[in-house]
DNA sequence: GAAAATATGAGACACAATATCAGTAAGTCC
DNA sequence: GGACTTACTGATATTGTGTCTCATATTTTC
């Protein structure tokens, strides 16, 4: 529940593939690591992170998402949203008012996942599972 | 097995939903009726019905997809892929490969769906799962 | 500290998709 | 059938996400 090892793990990410630990990266990195809670879009990353490039921050992203400290989630009719991986292999909740992600991890999944295997033809490379949601913050709004 | 249902079945979701069954949507469901096997872009089907402005074949492929009659599909880093929905509720297998989609329906996926639902804090308002694979053809070419 | 490798950023570009809006076609009423 | 209303169309512009280019800057290595 401390900010402080996300933190130093999205930079030892980045150390761990053999990237260069630049001023960019760690600011770019620093943000995402402050987003605990919610997830973010590309763009409001770009405003948060001052003197640095859209190019850098989109590409910075692109690496913490292949070292798999980040996830990309598409939503339904509008922009991607990002979010810090917390756990190993999860899936997500994503709240279609207010964007807020969740994460969530199930081992009937994987268990639906491993029988669906046997019945899908060609080789399964990767899943993915989405639980559309109306928080209940934005449950409450509505009501008012 | 028959190709006339699902095209009739396109254009009589226009008709039910209330929307004139015009020359430009009638091309475009034909086209978009045609597609059996595999999943399909946005712009091929622009390319492929002539006579027809890009924003119509757009709009039109919307209200598919509000019918339920068309899925649409996003793709691991690509353009996302539209397909002629077969079943009632199911999910899909997308080759990263060739695009090629399938269709599957498992109840074990929906009992998955339910037992999350006491877990997840929130009002479930949709899921979606996929599976990324390698297909059988794509397989056998990638070993040529 | 020089050379090589890598990263940066401004801006151009690519692509999917939507918005605008004048013009056109379809249904509706008499 | 003609006038009217509503819905639809399509050329074009615009938005939004993301990538590419390339000259410049920063690291790393020797």
């Amino acid at each position: 529940m401390t900010l402080a090892p996300a933190r130093r793990d999205l930079q030892a990410a980045l150390q761990d593939r053999g990237y260069r630990l630049t001023g960019p990266r760690k600011r770019v990195a620093e943000a995402v690591g402050r987003k605990q809670e919610d997830g973010f879009t590309a763009e409001s990353l770009c405003a948060e992170v001052q003197d640095t490039g859209r190019a850098t921050v989109y590409r910075t992203l692109k690496l913490l998402l292949e070292a798999g400290v980040v996830c990309k989630l598409p939503m339904p009719d509008g922009a991607p949203r990002y979010m810090l991986a917390q756990l190993e292999h999860h899936h997500h909740t994503v709240c279609v008012r207010c964007g807020a992600v969740g994460e969530f991890r199930d081992t009937t999944v994987e268990r639906v996942v491993r029988s669906m295997g046997k019945e899908i033809t060609g080789e399964i490379v990767g899943h993915r599972m989405e639980f559309y949601i109306i928080c209940t913050s934005c449950k409450a709004a509505r009501k008012a």
